[in-house]
DNA sequence: ACAAAAGTGTTTTCGATACACCCATGA
DNA sequence: TCATGGGTGTATCGAAAACACTTTTGT
């Protein structure tokens, strides 16, 4: 859950190194087998899957926070990661917090133990390349990929969280570039289109969104691909990084 | 600042009621002498202005506690109220906030006092009724609209926070309606018009704009208005209501 | 040869934009 | 009657959508 302290120690002293009342959680995508991904996390001990979070540190920039979390929970640094939204729902988790220690080991925590106190949760969205991530597992906690269309319930209220994310993709879908912090190298536009279906949930025509993504000018063409199939081979397409970037900073243009 | 705690009071004990390390700020935007306006205000013994703002008691929901303060500063209570970003800086405020103390009365308040802790900050962006609104003076704080595109230097990072909330209504501007809680009940075309061009900041054309606006459906043609000036009177408009909030909810759409 | 998937082209429609023209009003 | 601002109509351009046709591949 962090990096420093176990989780009974943040229970016991978590107010010594943490900003009170504040928390992050990140909503990570992931894209293979077709499918977008998002990782999550579970404490062997509990039921309920969970949204990788944690505290900021007392004299940490909260994107730092962000960013430490998105390290421990995929070892990745530096990917696409975007604060979209704030949730502080009054008790939205304390009842389901304070069953945790039973669950744990059976510690007696106090009532006004650090992590039973009222937290606003800082949303954060990343997107990062599926086969760069090693989900990270140890004795008390597990870490997969879940199909998007398909999440368990989750703690709290993340699934609502997972949802705002989405839904923030998908409006910045028309303004911004996406892809490159999802897909390898190179990739046919297929893949691409995928992606923008899943996000956009629903279908899109091939011929149609080919013209437009390639008229943005941000695709190199490169090789086919003979991958397998009965049918004709896909190019290959890898970002113009520079492009790309700009279009990050400054949105997408027609090049011409 | 808070509608239970004096200034003092809370540099002294705000920890008893607030949930520390999290406060919120509302940019309150008003459209008055065919401007657009912010409400900003004042202690009267500091220099800077600043938006209002205010902490959240520690059961209190965060879009409540950004009703208080709205209501605090105007007397008004459920107009469009939106959280629209997060700012967490470290020391964002400190310096400043140390500085508060002297000005006020020479108080001496210890270094671990409630204000002078970090503070994330939740900003909230509300469209309201200019001449409803009464800013609230007293001898204490000082309350005033200023021109949206002339703002004094305000407090800590209040300017980029302001600058935030226009860019997030610029956004909405274009799939959510807007000006039922900026005009009065009927008003001119022309006067939509212009708080279009200020929060997108530009010109429009007037054809174009009449055109669009009316297809949505969302607008009412009332009586002309005689109202002075060598021209053509031209017709009020009013909002229809069930159509506007429907179409807050679910974006807007072409009404054919 | 055939099915499946990829690439490319055509047509139509719609919205955005520019701009022209006429109307109403008070000075 | 003239200047000013308001209402409305027209022409153009480009993007989006629907869809057809061709090409390439493995079976």
């Amino acid at each position: 859950m962090n990096p420093e302290l176990s989780l009974l120690e943040t229970f016991l002293h978590g107010e010594k190194y943490y900003l009170p009342s504040v928390a992050a959680n990140n909503v990570i995508f992931g894209f293979n087998d077709d499918q977008m991904k998002v990782l999550l996390l579970k404490i062997t001990a509990t039921e309920k899957w969970t949204l990788p979070g944690g505290f900021i540190l007392k004299d940490e920039e909260l994107i730092v926070a962000a960013e430490r979390i998105l390290k421990t929970a995929t070892g990745l640094e530096s990917v696409f990661l975007q604060q979209f939204g704030v949730f502080g729902g009054v008790d939205r988790a304390k009842e389901e917090m304070k069953t945790l220690p039973d669950q744990l080991k059976n510690v007696k925590i106090s009532e006004d133990s650090f992590l039973l106190q009222r937290f606003v949760v800082i949303g954060y969205l990343a997107l990062v390349k599926y086969h760069l991530v090693t989900p990270k597992c140890d004795e008390v906690t597990q870490c997969e990929w879940f199909d998007l269309n398909n999440l368990p319930p989750l703690t709290f209220d993340h699934n609502l969280i997972v949802e705002n994310a989405l839904k923030v993709l998908r409006f910045q879908l028309s303004y911004l570039p996406i892809g490159y912090n999802l897909l390898p190298e190179e990739f046919p536009l297929k893949s691409l289109q995928l992606i923008y279906e899943t996000i956009l949930g629903r279908k899109l025509d091939r011929g149609n969104f080919n013209k437009k993504i390639l008229s943005y000018g941000i695709l190199e063409k490169k090789e086919k691909f003979y991958g397998g199939g009965a049918h004709k081979a896909p190019y290959l397409y890898s970002f113009k990084k520079e492009i790309y970037f700009n279009a990050l900073e400054n949105g997408l243009s027609k090049d011409f």
